[in-house]
DNA sequence: CTGTTAGCGCCTTCAG
DNA sequence: CTGAAGGCGCTAACAG
């Protein structure tokens, strides 16, 4: 479709090499400067861009990276896109994306075909389908990988996390002092790291403040939508909560549901929290109390190491990056 | 990284020739099925996968498609690109994400940059900041293109769109029908026909129910965050309207800034209703009316046609395809 | 059915 | 400072 023009039509046309076309236009010591402005100027007149194809196969560098997640269409992840491209465009990469819908199959799949060298390297945001962690600890040996959010542990690979533990506890605190006292979880990522964190700092924050500790209490999420309706439905109808903390925005939909359901009014007769990075949120739903996760600087940490990897520098002492979440709590509802 | 495991080498292990591997690979009806299976046993056995960027330097075909937009973290993109990855998926191609922040400059010299055979075809829906159609006009020949949503017209390249005239005209009925008569537009993509559509419908709209179009109600998109707040601001203490119509969900967070800043409660002051793809605002947001657009879909169809020019297939009749939007009512809060 | 040969476009010795 | 030659891994024409 396009009209042929490579290194070989620019040397024809300046009746000079392709070896020199080709070293003039990597700005080569060798090449006098005025054959270097010939070729560069021919170059910009016929519109000439290198084929990628070409050089990646003589380079082993494609310029490009990967980020396979669980899904794009979800407020943390496209937020973390936006900041891994924002650094990707610096460093003159592109960015590949691939969904695995938290299946672990495509993960893997996904990840095995970009080993035959169509990316630099990978970053990842594991499904928490299941946690098996041999598969990374292989596949991390293979390739340049940094987990962001959704991380195996105990491998040799950076991560990029959040202050889950903390900022759980923070909530469940929060909601002790709004009054509540029978405060149910809705527990999602339970194989995962953040699940378990986030989990962790309710329960903590309920032993704390003496409160009791309820297995009653926790909604462990489900992949069928209409199941984490009813066991909603159902904690609200036998456990009477007056507080659901949930630890996924995937939660929201059918706990709203479920109150409405049941004529419970949101934040009156039951307090609504939940991890979300709705920006909108606090002007769109003043009924629910949130914790935002810094998506954005996560996706753009997430690259930086990356790329301090692909250039081979030395990564700052810590293979684990934390960043902060925030708690955006509602004095206005009373929450 | 990975040890060399390549065509070459299955065929030493093989002891046959390099080129009766490749057909073996690749199915050919040339080789006899013992051969395919030693080569398959093998090939499987070894991990072995192709290199991308031999076969494209070869074959000139990439697997690979780009999407440019202007943005991932915006609840319309993210959920066209889930659909524009499930298609791909399917015909097992990869995607390329830019992201253009409404910047033209960076638009074209993305969309110049995959001229260079880095990419099969390109889905894009383009930055609001322009209308050159000039130089799309040249890029539809040199590359095959489909536009979604955010088109330009009159080119010899398919459009997804959805019926953005008629769901406006539709939503400017149902606020005079729920009694309001000084209805104020938020006025976005003014450069683009979507933006325009928007606009004619919510005009003749009122026209049609003998009510004063008036330019004073009619906000524009600004770039600058604070010039939209500043401009809701004027325009809510000057004009009185009764209700706010945004053409775009960029608008949302400084129209309700304005009006909380004006101690005007939504909707019972001022009524609100807004395009905006956020799946969770009918349970989360119910102060606010929204049109939602097929934003997976739009992204599953956009993709389904760049196959369709890929693959030499036969497009049905039209070059532009329209999906219906929806008009999500809220008659709890009398909107 | 299998093998030989000749590149795709670029980069990189090495020789002039 | 410039050019000739070889090859990255794969495919496709053409022989056998």
């Amino acid at each position: 479709m396009a009209e042929a023009v490579n290194i070989k039509r620019l040397a024809q046309e300046l009746n000079i090499s392709i070896a020199t076309v080709s070293k003039a236009l990597n700005d080569s010591y060798e090449i006098s400067l005025k054959t270097k402005n010939r070729v560069w100027d021919l170059a910009k007149q016929l519109n000439y861009t290198p084929n990628p194809a070409a050089s990646n196969l003589r380079s082993h560098k494609t310029k490009t990276i990967a980020v396979v997640i669980p899904c794009v269409a979800n407020n943390f992840f496209s937020l973390a896109i936006k900041g891994i491209e924002e650094i990707a465009r610096q460093y003159g990469y592109h960015v590949l994306i691939y969904q695995t819908h938290e299946n672990i199959e495509a993960e893997v799949t996904f990840t095995n075909s970009l080993l035959s060298g169509r990316v630099d390297g990978i970053l990842t945001s594991v499904s928490s389908s299941e946690y098996n962690s041999e598969y990374y600890a292989n596949l991390v040996k293979k390739i340049p990988l940094v987990f962001f959010d959704r991380v195996y542990e105990n491998l040799d690979a950076v991560r990029v996390t959040t202050d889950d533990y903390d900022i759980a506890y923070e909530a469940t605190k929060h909601l002790i002092e709004c009054g509540c006292t029978k405060i149910a979880h809705l527990y999602g990522l339970d194989n995962l790291p953040a699940g378990k964190a986030r989990f962790a700092g309710y329960v903590d924050a309920l032993k704390a403040h003496e409160l009791d500790v309820n297995e009653q209490f926790v909604v462990k999420y489900h992949d069928d939508e209409t199941k984490n309706l009813e066991n909603i439905k159902a904690l609200l109808a036998q456990q009477k909560p007056d507080a659901l903390f949930s630890s996924i925005e995937e939660f929201i939909i059918p706990a709203y549901t479920a109150c409405r359901a049941l004529g419970l009014r949101i934040p009156f007769d039951v307090k609504m929290l939940s991890f979300s990075n709705l920006s909108t949120a606090p002007l769109l739903a003043p009924s629910l109390t949130t914790i935002t996760q810094p998506a954005f600087e996560i996706g753009r940490e997430a690259a930086k190491c990356l790329f301090k990897i692909l250039n081979n520098k030395q990564l700052d002492d810590e293979q684990n990056i934390v960043l902060k979440s925030m708690l955006i709590k509602r004095e206005s509802t009373g929450c």
